[in-house]
DNA sequence: ACCATAACCGACTCGTCGGGTAGGATTTAA
DNA sequence: TTAAATCCTACCCGACGAGTCGGTTATGGT
């Protein structure tokens, strides 16, 4: 019922990388540190990533990872997918294209399961709300909440804080 | 990223019933059998949907299992939240009433994650698509799909079959 | 009274997979 | 040539999904 771990620290990966943008390539450990990820895992993620040319890397000395293009032309189901693979809610909505069958029962009689339409929303709620957001939004709100918890910026004692809430 | 085995046996057991609304109990052993499924799984199954006050049961011979209430007043994020518990696209949305903590790094910085904006939205596309689905819309969408398959119904020749796409 | 039928319940198994770790090979700037 | 980095494969481990099994209780029919 939930996305894995593998999402989770992806995302936050590429949040990172967003925020980090045009300074060259930053190296995994920096990521790692920052966010408190085992980098080791971390180098599986961003594999997949760069397969899903959502990154580039460059090897050697002062290498590291960038995006592959900016953050608002990154739209958030690309990154899951590329993460987690095809994006449903239920295994019969799996590669479809993959010679597999759809639904358990679905193979003998003929009837499609009626959890299918279920489904099938389901999964489109989740995609729609994917595509929805851009990478550049998070970006945009990590740097907004890191501001709001060391408010370093002078700011008149007392001023309210625009947009606060989600 | 996907749903378990018991939302979607869970949900066919509740269409099958919704099918059966009206005749008497029950028993699991005819959904079972109707629907392929282990019987002694789908136990344990009911049980929590029994829990949720979405089925009623009448033990002893001629028992059985029938709905609580009428099937267009079941709305299937209450099936699948019983069956699944807490619905989040993941691990930090879980049981926030629950002493544990949100996000594994929210708890030391302040900063709520950034991530927490995407999975809201994941999160609430699930749940509404789920909230406007009813266990009605299920039962008469299996009623239609199976007469399509079989259909025995007389029917002019040729005659084209309305409302066939979903 | 007795039996078949059913719901109920807890414990147990088995395989898969998420969530990593370990160790190395390769590339490249200084 | 060396240190910093990406890259790659293999392995491990605990948890959980997906059941199974055996037994207990309740109830209608005969």
């Amino acid at each position: 019922m939930i996305f894995s771990t593998k999402a989770e620290y992806g995302v936050r990966l590429m949040v990172e990388l967003g925020r980090q943008h045009g300074v060259g390539p930053v190296p995994l450990a920096t990521v790692a540190e920052a966010e408190r990820l085992p980098l080791a895992y971390l180098e599986q993620l961003v594999a997949k990533l760069r397969k899903a040319d959502l990154v580039t890397s460059t090897r050697g000395a002062h290498g590291g990872y960038q995006l592959a293009r900016p953050a608002a032309e990154i739209s958030m189901d690309e990154v899951v997918q590329a993460l987690e693979g095809q994006i449903a809610p239920m295994e019969c909505f799996m590669d479809q294209r993959d010679g597999k069958v759809l639904c358990s029962h679905e193979e003998d009689g003929d009837r499609s399961c009626s959890t299918k339409l279920m489904w099938t929303r389901v999964q489109s709620g989740m995609i729609r709300a994917l595509q929805g957001t851009t990478l550049a939004e998070l970006v945009e709100f990590s740097r907004s909440s890191a501001e709001r918890s060391k408010p370093r910026v002078r700011r008149r004692a007392g001023a309210p804080l625009a947009g606060q809430t989600a």
